[in-house]
DNA sequence: GAATCACGCATTTTT
DNA sequence: TGCGTGATTC
């Protein structure tokens, strides 16, 4: 049965094999684009169980529930016969949650805690703001949220803002944080950030907790590496223990997400923290034609700060890649539009083949339009395109509610909803009067006949909402009939009515009541599918995993995304569009400190993205903000070898290189119909 | 409470 | 330029 394994380890390149086979100690992979990366580690996992350690003791950390999902298919798939041997692979975010879900109390905090997700953070902080009265219009909650989870996550502030309004935004954050960290306790709540620094807090103040871990998870595997931030470092470290048989996985030149905490010094010190650390580059590239690779290796050589990794291939050079200037942004959306349709034509291709590829989602649009001119089909990737599922939100409200009822920012999402007469000045009567007893908001609802300033009518309204919630509490702890009791909770609250009175237009109403019934049955899947099943662990579902991740798989027509969201992606047709200064690299990151560099590993990203044909495209005029101008083409063009590309001019439409071939097909054509 | 208007803002995104 | 937000008005 593990023949089967070891059959597929012997068809490995040397360096993969060698990162597979090296098991004990620390292991840095550092797995260049395109390199088999997934492979590696789900063969590493089969190894580590076909030689004799137990599934328990393996445990594998991922970024995303894509990734974790990814790999257990991959792991399940390779083990055969031996399926039963689960090791754990997991986010950082679940296991953490698992983790905590068990320990919590160690750290003197309730077991059945809700966790909070941005929204909620965002609601609970203009709450707070409100309150101390810096409902200053210059500070948006976003950016002090920002700070306040930078500050949490023990990370130093940005060189780059500006100096003036840095200061005050400082100030405001620092005196909100306290303020927000004992909201979130006094509600039995945690937040995403808390999940993994709850989890560090208890490894670091109770030993005996983290010996248990470490006695479990002997050998740790950590995907995308490069992405670290240092809590996640620091737990990484902890959980390897003493035998420290931790194998992280990553790439350097991949580090893009820097300004959201990722600290690419994880991986370039990967050696000098674990003592002993084995280094395994996996530089072959199974994915792009030699051309490709010769400009990402050009474009990435620029970065000083990296590990060093030269990608290289043992397929062809391929065609070169292609650089075209075009004078406006319309021009350059219509030629991509063109080619698509012609190298469709011409080679045979899928539109799901193609992706056009930019930095920011704003630049999207005018692909769009000239696509749907052309009867192209695409699909917009990430975005805002996503629609807005405030009617979810407002029942998962009510199920928060209904599972900790401390939870007072639900409570103040849903007092109002559907409309009954709470409004503004009531709950803030209600929350002072919460605030003054020492008692939570819910309790102040039961009790609002004694709250000042509250008429009966008022007060009988709250007490009504409070005792909705109470009398759903035991239908929803009933095993199995939670999506019963949430039909129920629908009608009761005559949500639907609600819908078609807020939403004017029916169309829009019939479809929020359609998300609403794909809500109930999502409720129900669940319900099916998990045995223990319970309320808790639904809105723990929800809160970790999107819901709506299944179906964004069936991405259909040419692929329009950011470089961001392309990594790990690839496509045999890339269009890399809008490489200007100023936008590659953005002119946002050109004052921050190694903000090029980070730019330069985005345009690394999108370049490896190609598999077959790589394009290129800037124009001379930009529209900016409704106004027109000029714009230079991205200094990473520069950077690409020569010998590896080609250029197109303004009014060119084929390359000469793809003239020349047109023509030798075109002569040998015409010499087969005059040999007839 | 809904409709309208003026204003300001405008990378990247997952859990 | 175009969108979303918050204020203003009926």
């Amino acid at each position: 049965m593990s023949s089967n394994i070891r059959k597929e380890i012997s068809r490995l390149n040397p360096r993969q094999k060698e990162a597979v086979l090296s098991t004990e100690g620390p292991l840095l992979v550092l797995a260049g684009a395109g390199s088999g990366k997934t492979r590696v580690i789900t063969m590493r996992v089969a190894h580590l169980i076909e030689r004799g350690i137990p599934a328990d003791n393996i445990l594998a950390v991922t970024f995303t529930n894509k990734a974790a999902k990814e790999m257990r298919a991959r792991v399940k798939s390779l083990l055969g016969k031996r399926q039963g041997e689960k090791p754990l692979i997991s986010t950082f975010h679940s296991l953490c949650l698992r983790i905590l879900r068990k320990e919590i109390e160690h750290l003197g905090y309730r077991k059945d805690f809700t966790i909070y997700d941005t929204s909620d953070q965002l609601s609970l902080m203009r709450n707070l703001m409100q309150d101390v009265k810096v409902l200053d219009k210059s500070f948006k909650v976003e950016s002090i949220m920002e700070r306040v989870s930078w500050a949490k996550n023990g990370m130093a502030v940005p060189e780059s803002t500006e100096e003036t309004e840095a200061d005050d935004l400082g100030a405001i954050s620092t005196s909100l944080y306290d303020r927000y960290q004992q909201a979130l306790q006094a509600f039995n709540a945690v937040d995403f950030d808390d999940l993994l620094i709850l989890t560090l807090k208890l490894f670091k103040e109770h030993p005996d907790v983290l010996k248990r871990y470490t006695e479990i998870f002997r050998y740790i595997m950590v995907d995308e590496y490069q992405d670290t931030n240092s809590i996640q470092y620091q737990f990484v470290r902890l959980l390897g223990g003493q035998d420290m048989n931790v194998c992280v996985v990553g790439d350097d030149d991949q580090s893009i997400y820097g300004w959201r905490g990722a600290d690419i010094s994880n991986i370039l010190d990967f050696e000098k923290d674990f003592a002993g650390a084995k280094v395994v580059r996996l530089e072959q590239n199974y994915r792009s034609m030699g051309n490709i690779l010769t400009a990402a290796n050009g474009v990435i050589k620029n970065n000083t700060k990296r590990m060093g990794k030269s990608l290289w291939t043992e397929r062809g050079p391929g065609p070169r890649v292609k650089i075209i200037k075009k004078p406006g942004v319309e021009d350059e959306a219509k030629w991509v539009a063109d080619k698509i349709a012609l190298i469709r034509y011409d080679k045979k291709r899928k539109y799901e083949e193609f992706a056009i590829i930019y930095r920011a989602n704003l630049l999207s649009r005018p692909f769009e339009e000239a696509l749907r001119l052309e009867r192209i089909p695409y699909t917009v990737i990430g975005g805002t395109s996503y629609f807005e599922r405030r009617e979810i939100k407002d029942l998962a409200s009510y199920l928060k509610l209904i599972a900790n009822p401390s939870d007072d920012i639900s409570l103040l999402r849903v007092a109002n909803v559907p409309r009954r007469g709470l409004g503004p000045t009531t709950l803030e009567r209600l929350s002072n009067f919460a605030r003054e007893s020492g008692i939570s908001l819910f309790e102040a609802f039961k009790k609002s006949s004694a709250a000042p300033g509250i008429k009966d009518k008022t007060s009988a309204l709250a007490s009504e909402v409070a005792g909705i919630v109470e009398r759903f509490i035991e239908p929803f702890s009933k095993k199995g009939h939670m999506a019963l009791a949430m039909k129920e909770l629908v009608r009761e609250i005559g949500y639907r009515d609600y819908l078609f009175e807020v939403f004017k237009t029916p169309e829009v109403a019939v479809k929020k009541v359609e998300n609403v019934e794909s809500f109930i049955d999502s409720l129900a899947q669940y319900e099916a599918e998990n045995t223990g099943s319970t309320l808790q662990g639904f809105l723990e579902a929800m809160a970790l995993t999107d819901m709506e991740e299944e179906k964004d798989e069936k991405a259909m027509g040419v692929t329009l995304i950011s470089l961001h969201s392309s990594k790990g992606l690839e496509f045999p047709v890339v269009f890399l569009v809008g490489l200007e200064d100023g936008i590659l690299p953005h002119k946002k990151s050109i004052y921050m400190e190694g903000g090029i560099d980070e730019e330069r590993r985005l345009c690394y990203v999108g370049i490896t993205r190609a598999m077959e044909e790589l394009y290129l495209t800037h124009t001379v005029n930009r529209v900016k903000y409704g106004k027109d101008e000029p714009s230079t083409p991205s200094r990473f063009i520069e950077e690409i070898p020569e010998v590896s590309i080609e250029v197109l001019g303004e009014s060119e439409i084929l390359s000469t290189e793809e003239s020349e071939t047109k023509a030798k097909s075109f002569f040998s054509n015409i010499q087969a119909m005059l040999g007839d």
